[in-house]
Parts: C-alpha cells; structure tokens; sequence
DNA sequence: TGCATATTTAGATGATTATCTAAATATCTA
DNA sequence: TAGATATTTAGATAATCATCTAAATATGCA
C-alpha cells in the first residue's frame, strides 16, 4: 500500500510518464530504459526508484541487469480515485 | 485540451487534491475552500488557478465569490491514460 | 583474482514550487 | 461615493526536486 502521495508525485514527472508508456509495451533492463532518454542513467536510476517507491513498477535482478515492469496493481488504486471522483459527480447531477 | 503535465503536475499536490474531494460534495467559493485548510488564501487561490489551469476545476464569479466546481471533463482523460496503461498490459499477459 | 559491464549511491547545483505578507482589484451596500 | 467583504496579484523566501559528475556496489567471465 504505497502511500498516495507518492504515486501522484510520481506521476507528475514526464520523463517518469514516459518509463511507464515504455514498460507498457514490454519489461525493460535499467539500462535499455536509459537509451530511450536524452538524460544521464543515474537521473534515469533516480526515476525508477520513485516510480519503484510509489509501487508503480517492480523491479529483479537478473544477472548484471535490473529488469523493470509495470506493476498494475496500483493502477487499480488510481482508477478508483478517479472514478470516484466522476461517480459522485454524476450522482450529483442526478439529484 | 489541457496540456498532460499541467494536470499531472495539479494532482501531485496533497492539498489540491483535498480540494477536488471537496468539490466533489459541492461547489464551493475560494472562501469556503480555504475555511478547510490551515493555509493562507492566497496560497489557496494559487492551487485554484493550478487547478484551473488544468481544466480540473471551472470557476465561475457570483458577486463578490467566486465559485469553483469539478470539470468532469478531464478526469475522463486522465481514465484514459490509466485504463490504456492497464489494457495493453492485460493483452501483454495474454500473449 | 582481476577486469569489464550494469546499476546505484553520494553529494552538489540550479530550477521549480509552496508558502507567506502586503497590496491591488472587484463587488456589494449604506 | 465610501467602507466592507471576497478574491487575486506581486514579490520574497525556504523547501523540494531534477539533474549532473564521481565514486561505490554487484555481477559475469577470463
């Protein structure tokens, strides 16, 4: 249970946006991650550890690699807040 | 349209999302909004234009207020982003 | 063991941001 | 019009954050 907090912070970040977009399509070594970014691979290091605080992704090293992926678990979270926030408005309008 | 970031970067603040709870019971005046919070009111008429900015919220002048209400509109957007996120990785998982 | 590769950690720096107080603007009403 | 109320704007400050380089750690392999 990542704290709330922590996944909208997250999230805020483009470039961090752009990792989850990337580990959309498939899991991805630290590194391959890196390659698709204009930025130094120890920014790219510290995106992925809050991406990895907030829960977003999970994180296993294999060998010399670090393999990230999505972890959609949270995402349900972030689906309920949203649609939280639309169910009560239509149940207002419906009043 | 709202540029993504702009309502990524709104939502990643604690208090501006405590604001969006709030109108999602009622719409409220900058006023009444800041009555819930222990800062000042000019830092609340900052998040309301943070806000606003991101098309999350709508404000609309009644004499002396100002009153803000949810814009449903870009929360479906924001759906959007996570359900696309979540369904191309159910699809990856039935591979 | 020693070297190469992959990644993270440490520490510094500049940019962004949340907050404040004081002042300005807008509206209402006597 | 003058004073009161509601809200925003301006400008300053302290905290947070993204980024960098250099160094440390972890692993694989000859």
């Amino acid at each position: 249970m990542p704290h709330q907090n922590n996944v909208f912070k997250a999230l805020s970040d483009v470039n961090r946006r752009k990792i989850l977009q990337l580990l959309k399509e498939r899991d991805m070594t630290a590194g391959e991650i890196a390659d698709y970014f204009d930025i130094s691979k120890p920014s790219i290091s510290h995106h992925l550890n809050l991406l990895k605080q907030a829960q977003l992704v999970l994180d296993e090293r294999q060998g010399q690699n670090i393999y990230y992926s999505l972890n959609t678990t949270v995402f349900q979270e972030l689906l309920s807040f949203f649609l939280n926030l639309i169910d009560k408005e239509e149940a207002k309008s419906n009043e």
